[in-house]
DNA sequence: GATCGGGCGTTTGTATACATGCTACTGCGA
DNA sequence: TCGCAGTAGCATGTATACAAACGCCCGATC
């Protein structure tokens, strides 16, 4: 593996772990020496990481890992379900039979995950849901498309969005993407965008309703 | 000017002008030597055009301009036809009497240039018509949203968009941005919208017309 | 006692040297 | 003459050394 994919990804899983606060600064030496890497390609991941959205930078003052308020969250969902209802579509009309049966089986693991409740199925849950998204992107075929969204699924990452779901949460979400899957069998494009756009709305009232417990009561 | 800054600069403008074509590689130091400075920078300076869109990479061989089929141009409109109509209502609603002033001088500058159409208007036209988009963005008040836009505003400019536009069209173009001025004075979210989505599609038409001749006569 | 200025340390920014891997050319053999 | 292998050249990838800039702390002065 190249050093900088090894720095980048130390970074990464760091950040989505929690061992870097939000906020908290990152200096290019300290990725080198957790990668076991020069400063060179440790300062080429942390470009990276920025042009994902998930560090800053201030001239002469280095990277701090990006913290989101509640606007960025709503944002975010805003941009996602106007992405995501499109990058739908276009996978119902691009969709191969191989495609389906992959999309199928991530669903339905993350629907027997759901169910089940199984020591870590949260863990296991968002990987599978993060990789049903990223799928769907590839299937829709727009590469352009991919990047704009990826800093946006990386967003849902670190704001570990399954933390708090309860059961019945869990349960549509992977009913969606059973939906979902269904409407790329019949090619339906439309049935593909809005089911998307629900999901993805539904994300974000569930996520809403955990950064507001206030409104909730 | 910081180094970076200006192996940035020189490369953009040299894909832009058409110095550099599409398709054709692009050496690290071809960059350090045109920009004066050493590879690192102009090396940093390839993957911030790479995280923008203008150049490819592929693993140890290096950077190539991007090239865009009629297929890239239609999804890029797609895409910007989704993100820039929400932009035009995010910034309906977000817009101060300042904003709207500036915005007005701007879209009155491109009006006047497409009438008057003396020497050179079409790439003071360019510059304006990018001015005026890149500004919605910004009073749109959204990064994520103007980062998501920032590679699909740079391969308009590398297009050439207004090159083979008749007369009517600059001024159908410069219209429609007086038209979206409007509607953020009046604070008119869905108007801004559709005004910004009819101008993204009638922009998609008109380079497509120019695009398959033989569709045409 | 508070504020302003200077120096030191840390970190980013840049340059250069070295390592690695790919490409293309050349020469040999069938 | 065609094909394959080996090698040379070049470009990228990485490491390290040096320069510049920012922040912080300490001390001096008002």
């Amino acid at each position: 593996m190249r050093a900088v994919d090894k720095a980048y990804q130390a970074v990464r899983a760091g950040i989505i772990a929690g061992r870097f606060a939000a906020g908290s600064r990152i200096t290019e030496q300290e990725v080198a020496v957790a990668a076991g890497v020069s400063r060179t390609p440790a300062r080429e991941a942390l470009r990276r990481l920025h042009s994902e959205g998930l560090v800053e930078f201030t001239p002469n003052q280095g990277a701090i890992v990006t913290t989101w308020s509640v606007e960025d969250a709503d944002e975010i969902f805003d941009l996602r379900a106007l992405l995501e209802s499109y990058g739908a579509a276009r996978a119902a009309r691009l969709a191969s039979a191989a495609d389906v049966a992959e999309l199928r089986a991530l669903a339905e693991a993350q629907y027997a995950e759901a169910v089940r409740r199984a020591t870590g199925h949260l863990d296991r849950i968002a990987e599978l849901n993060s990789r049903f998204h990223r799928r769907m992107q590839e299937v829709a075929g727009s590469p352009r498309l991919s990047r704009a969204l990826a800093a946006l699924l990386e967003a849902a990452l670190v704001m570990r969005t399954f933390r708090n779901y309860t059961p019945e949460d869990l349960q549509r979400s992977a009913t969606h993407h059973l939906e979902l899957v269904l409407a790329l069998e019949e090619r339906d494009e439309d049935w593909a965008s809005s089911v998307m756009r629900a999901h993805i709305h539904s994300a974000r009232r569930t996520l809403r309703r955990d950064a507001e417990p206030s409104a909730a009561g």
